[in-house]
DNA sequence: ACTGAAAGACACAGACT
DNA sequence: AGTCTGTGTCTTTCAGT
């Protein structure tokens, strides 16, 4: 009887993002503050379709967060470093603690459970090589069960972008 | 070894930053979104000057851009690898080319000069292991100059952020 | 799921302290 | 350098299609 054509991706009840949806991604991705106004007439929509497009990547989670990005170098975060760290002990409660440790240290940007030698790899930035020093002795390699640390200095920055839909 | 320009430069007049500049940057990392409005509440002023030191620091560059995060795992970038690379030789035109390729290739959203035995660090998103493979043996190693390539894949995620004031 | 309109909130500029 | 006030623009909701 009736014959029901099947949309590809339009079930936004299933957390399918779309054409339209990526296109807004890619505007808001490269600048959080555009307007609903100005992204509706470049994705060729009114207003309250991107409005609740937006809306619901919001909510799904799908947009993490918008964020504002400063210059390190103007806020005397000259250095950044890759740190690489291995524990001596790999037991849960061990591993545990010394995430805790890590997600409190505001110079730790990042922090990343990697394969290899290490087990963690660190993003640090520090205002010059003494903060970055007094970083890696005093805060550091004092937590327990530290093992190895090992630091690799970012002397260019090539590279940056946070741009995963394009 | 390519050489990468590096803005330490901070002589764009009086450029200081107080504490009002400071509690403002904070808010703005946290949502970009915020309005000017909740922010001139939270510290406590009227909305001009609020919106006057926002546009300076804008202006002066210590605002670099207002980002959408897209969740990775949510458009198909589940995979995250860290890659080091080296090159062959190591002259300013052989960096120069390597330098150009990478930041074409989308899969590649962050790339360091870092010290070490390699040259540079790069950070790669994929869908998955099979096109991670694609990338590193159709692209990455296609690069002509390219020495040794070694891939550290990311487990977990321990921490991420962009807060460079705390 | 989209268009169009309409109300309320906000950004932004000007006059002034 | 800040507050207050006003205007134009945007967000956001609600009808209708």
């Amino acid at each position: 009887m009736a014959k029901t054509v099947q949309k590809e991706d339009s079930t936004i009840g299933q957390n399918t993002l779309d054409g339209k949806d990526l296109s807004i991604l890619r505007l808001l991705q490269e600048n959080a503050r555009i307007t609903v106004k100005e992204i509706s007439e470049k994705v060729h929509l009114s207003t309250t379709p991107v409005h609740e497009r937006i809306k619901r990547m919001e909510e799904t989670g799908v947009i993490k967060q918008y964020a504002t990005l400063v210059d390190h170098t103007k806020v005397k975060k000259g250095l950044m470093v890759i740190c690489y760290v291995s524990l001596k002990q790999h037991s849960k409660e061990a591993g545990d603690k010394f995430i805790k440790t890590i997600q409190e240290l505001n110079e730790v940007i990042e922090c990343y459970n990697i394969s290899g030698e290490f087990d963690f790899m660190l993003k640090v930035v520090s205002e010059d090589m003494n903060a970055y020093y007094d970083f890696h002795v005093n805060r550091l390699s004092q937590i327990e069960n530290m093992g190895h640390v090992q630091s690799v200095f970012v002397m260019g920055i090539i590279k940056q972008t946070h741009q995963l839909v394009y």
